[in-house]
DNA sequence: TCAAAAGTGTTTATAGTACACCCATGG
DNA sequence: CCATGGGTGTACTATAAACACTTTTGA
């Protein structure tokens, strides 16, 4: 007996990302105002169909780039939604994936002739069909990672302040920090890697500016810990 | 401009659970053995098609059921996996969930009709497609899962000994652990009651039975933890 | 000279880890 | 009376948390 195939459901299958910056202050979402309907003029993840010849990870890429310009990001799937109606044109599944990138480094993609834009968190609009539950979703997981995994090498410029490092994680926790027991933290991670060079911009003092050491990053990377922060 | 989904490719999408349960030794999988082509007579994940018209929590709750005669029982979804050749018949997304259950409460219902089993861990078969790869990665979920939240409540009979739940928690975690650190830290939980009973099985002496505290253990499942083993 | 941010250590509290002996009972 | 699993506590170590003052320098 060979199983019919044909006789199964097919659906649609979509692809959704919820992009994550940060500009030294707040933790920001990449959202796109829909030029098509329905809800053409809402903001909307950045969203798009599964083709048949590419995997979900192939689609997220190519999704994110056609809508955005941006490219080289790695994304993490998380979850699938599958509510009947959830789009209320056709039947469709939604995969949705989520990444951290450096809001400098990818503004010049990001150019005009996008309909993208960084939204703070806390300022997101009111999105298309489940895509505020995605977003909530996504924060959550983000969080969590945060908290047993290093996280920053994606969103802070390559040379950083002790200070930008912990406003992002200030901002990804979404609480103050101490900054002489996140200093001891961080340090005790043994990920970074102090310069010479300071940055004169923020103050007079001027404060030293660090980089992630990339094999000690990784190496955490694969095993867990837990910051508790 | 309304966009043209119909323009759109649609593709099968699948469910496949994996099932654990525990039988005071072991943590073992359920399998079944396919009773179509392709790969008949092989073993496999419980798995099936989504229907037009419900939820991946619905279609997953069906197919077990379906297939093994388990009913009432949480999955929770874990990942989508989409390589475009994964299933040799058709392009098939299969999105996989998992979920633990307590083997003897669910022994009648997995009765001689059912192609399905239950095989420990360390010696379940080579399995169809990509299913040990859902399968090791359910297993790491599970892992870290027994780390963060109270575990047991669904695996273990609603009586138990503290050696029963040691012995659950070296199971997933897979390493011996000393007796009195695990009953200080399951103690400092605050999620057992302590029972009058003994059970007189195990032991001339006897060992008290144990219950999990419904609202305490929910309060906590709530709110991550770290329990390090 | 002063405003503004950088930098720096110690103490206390909590949680994790390692470890070994007596107890109760049925056979 | 003894074999078997049940039950119990303490000392040590590591990590987390709370907390405040001095330094630098450009304006």
């Amino acid at each position: 007996m060979l199983k019919n195939y044909s006789a199964e459901d097919k659906v649609l299958l979509a692809v959704d990302c919820i992009i994550f910056g940060f500009d030294n202050e707040d933790l920001k979402i990449l959202l796109i105002k829909r030029d098509f309907e329905p809800e053409k003029g809402k903001w909307s993840l950045i969203g798009g169909f599964l083709k048949k010849n590419e995997t979900l990870d192939n689609a997220a890429t190519r999704i994110l780039h056609r809508l955005t310009g941006v490219h080289n990001i790695y994304m993490e799937q998380f979850y699938a939604y599958s509510e009947v109606d959830r789009d209320p044109v056709e039947r469709t599944i939604s995969v949705s994936y989520y990444a951290l990138i450096n809001i400098e480094n990818h503004n010049e993609e990001l150019s005009e002739h996008f309909n993208a834009k960084w939204f703070s968190l806390s300022k997101a609009p009111k999105l298309i069909f489940d895509h505020n539950e995605m977003l909530e979703k996504a924060i959550r997981r983000l969080q969590r990672k945060a908290r047993i995994k290093p996280i920053g090498f994606e969103l802070l410029p390559e040379k950083f302040t002790m200070l930008q490092l912990q406003k992002l994680y200030e901002a990804i926790l979404n609480k103050k920090i101490d900054k002489r027991n996140f200093i001891n933290k961080i340090n005790s991670l043994d990920i970074l890697i102090k310069l010479d060079e300071k940055d004169m911009t923020s103050s007079t003092k001027g404060s030293f500016l660090y980089k992630f050491d990339q094999e000690k990053y990784d190496d955490k990377l694969m095993s867990d810990f837990y910051i508790k922060l």
